[in-house]
DNA sequence: AAATGGTGCGCATACGTATTCAAATGGTGA
DNA sequence: TCACCATTTGAATACGTATGCGCACCATTT
């Protein structure tokens, strides 16, 4: 095994300088074709790479990404939020196909914040997802604005929120999966899912959701709204909650699949039918709302789509080109869990 | 936004050298703690971040290891090895813990490969989980172990194999889930997963099945055997194979969880109960294993262990230490899809 | 023959850190 | 007082690539 070549050896054996090795590979105009075709093919001999860490500290850039996951800060250890497993494979190949590589890593504790991705060279720009403590996330989201970092987030697409913001239109997909339900001839449709700022693509559904049924002509009750987290055993309970309540109600608009499948797990204790007497809808479409029993509604975010959207604006944002926050669209799976 | 600071700065603000500044703040026993303190406050002052390409190139080494997904030539483009998702999140862990950063590529065509990770300084040292093309993959191992290449991989632990590889005991996995079928009186059983060299994994599975028929004094009848992939709708392809041949059966053993949730459907659709009539067994534990209908008896893998294995023995390989292979043991998780 | 302009390439250097080696310092024992 | 050692520190340099600048060189023009 011997050491590496470096653009030296392969400079002395075709007779040229070092410069020239590497604006003939990095194919500079200013070198001609011979010159680079007979550069090229020696550096093919060799099995030449150019070393990432000398290029990236002469240019100042890294062509590479950083993946931060801020997971829940939930007691299950173990699973992480299915849907940005889904974007993960997405985004790791809209980086390849850009020539860039991908750092990820999973913040668990607030301790964890490595934010320093951009600052130590590591990384040209960095992909949020997740929250985590949403309170400490939003402070250090204006602190990165302040600092000039390059970042993009995904999640509730709001003017006033700091920073650029990629997230699926989580208000209409509420709506809809809400009308879809009143179609259905529902009208004692109970929400599961955090209604409050922090968690706020969760509220922005729950917003969907109201405004369907106003618009439907039925009264928005609070007693059928139960706060659950993310997990299953989330849903669960919080059906519970208004199952025991003496609660009379024929459906179900949760906040997740996850969701949606603990709540259906407390209708099926209590005796409940599902879709016949309660219809149950899920908001994600994991892999695992394909298999429930009865086969769960919901509604789909694009993760191939997202991912897509998420590398190419972070990409422009790091080259100075223009960008926005997006809203991207949603749509409506059926399956059993609602009937029909 | 001025530029950022380097070790020059801090060291004229302390009154030093650069090369103390460097030594103090990556903990030299041979400076003072007097000086090394004054440093740390104005590194701390100024925000200051060490230079990874800078400190890389220098020492000729990254702190990164790439993680490389090889996906299954499948047709369903989105999913990826729900297995491979959930050992992600303890990889990244452990790789944090140790100071690491993970670099990570989702290998889909075979003019993907990307085992210049290492050459090109990006990396110390890779994980390879999946295999995509066998054959293609065998070859690639025994250059990258021609060429001194460190990586570890996950797969079947098998002597003969190149490289350093970590894997569960399938062989163990596939025996006591099918010694599970036969204590629960099954008899007929049958093996829904690739039987050969192309999948060694499934091939262990097989091995174990046929080793606990034996055992059990049951003849291994081929004719219960059939070929699944991956995918949901491989095993639902397999199972519907073996039923409408005529044969009788009352269990399956299936290679993996999906595989197993096509089987389940395939037999729902020809009116066949689980697990009253034949018990279904899976291979995973996946999360939508908790939620088919009925839930499904698996083997469950320790993803968290199994991705602390990884990269420990990977770090192990990189600083020269010995290491060898290890296989990891397997649980059974008891649902109901066995009865029971 | 001298002036002009474009092309292709080399010289020198910068990027920011880590490491080698020697030197300065201060303390100790003879 | 001097030699000697241990402890800290600094000067110089290496890591491998990318880039600003200028210099040949050739083909054209006057």
């Amino acid at each position: 095994m011997q050491p590496r070549p470096t653009s030296f050896d392969i400079a002395l054996r075709a007779g040229v300088s070092q410069p020239t090795v590497s604006r003939a590979l990095r194919g500079s105009p200013t070198v001609s074709e011979a010159t680079r075709l007979r550069i090229e093919a020696i550096a093919r001999e060799l099995n030449y790479t150019v070393d990432k860490n000398a290029s990236n500290l002469r240019s100042q850039h890294s062509k590479t990404l950083a993946l931060l996951l801020f997971e829940d800060p939930s007691p299950d250890t173990s699973s992480i939020n299915p849907f940005f497993l889904a974007m993960l494979g997405s985004i790791t190949r809209n980086c390849a196909r850009r020539g860039y590589d991908l750092l990820i890593s999973f913040q668990k504790l607030e301790s964890d914040w490595r934010l320093d991705y951009e600052d130590a060279g590591k990384a040209d720009g960095m992909i949020l997802l997740g929250y985590g403590d949403y309170e400490a996330y939003r402070a250090r989201l204006d602190r990165m604005v302040a600092n000039g970092a390059h970042f993009i987030r995904w999640g509730s697409v709001k003017p006033e929120e700091p920073g650029l913001t990629v997230g699926c239109d989580n208000v209409r997909g509420g709506l809809e999966i809400t009308h879809h339900l009143v179609r259905q001839g529902r009208r004692q449709i109970a929400f599961l899912g955090s209604a409050h700022k922090g968690f706020p693509e969760f509220l922005d559904r729950y917003t969907g959701y109201c405004t369907a049924l106003t618009e439907a002509g039925l009264r928005v009750d609070r007693a059928l709204q139960a706060d659950a987290l993310s997990s299953e055993e989330d849903g669960h309970t919080a059906m519970l909650e208004i199952l025991d309540q003496g609660q009379a109600l024929d459906g179900v608009v949760a906040a997740s699949d996850l969701i949606a499948i603990g709540a259906m797990r407390a209708l099926h204790e209590r005796g409940v039918t599902v879709p016949d007497q309660v219809a149950v809808t899920g908001f994600d479409d994991i892999l695992a709302a394909n298999f429930t029993s009865p086969p769960l509604t919901t509604v789909a975010q694009d993760a191939a789509h997202a991912g897509a959207v998420l590398v190419e604006t972070l990409i422009r944002l790091i080259h100075g080109e223009p960008v926005q926050s997006c809203l991207l669209p949603v749509r409506i799976v059926q399956r059993k869990s609602c009937g029909g």
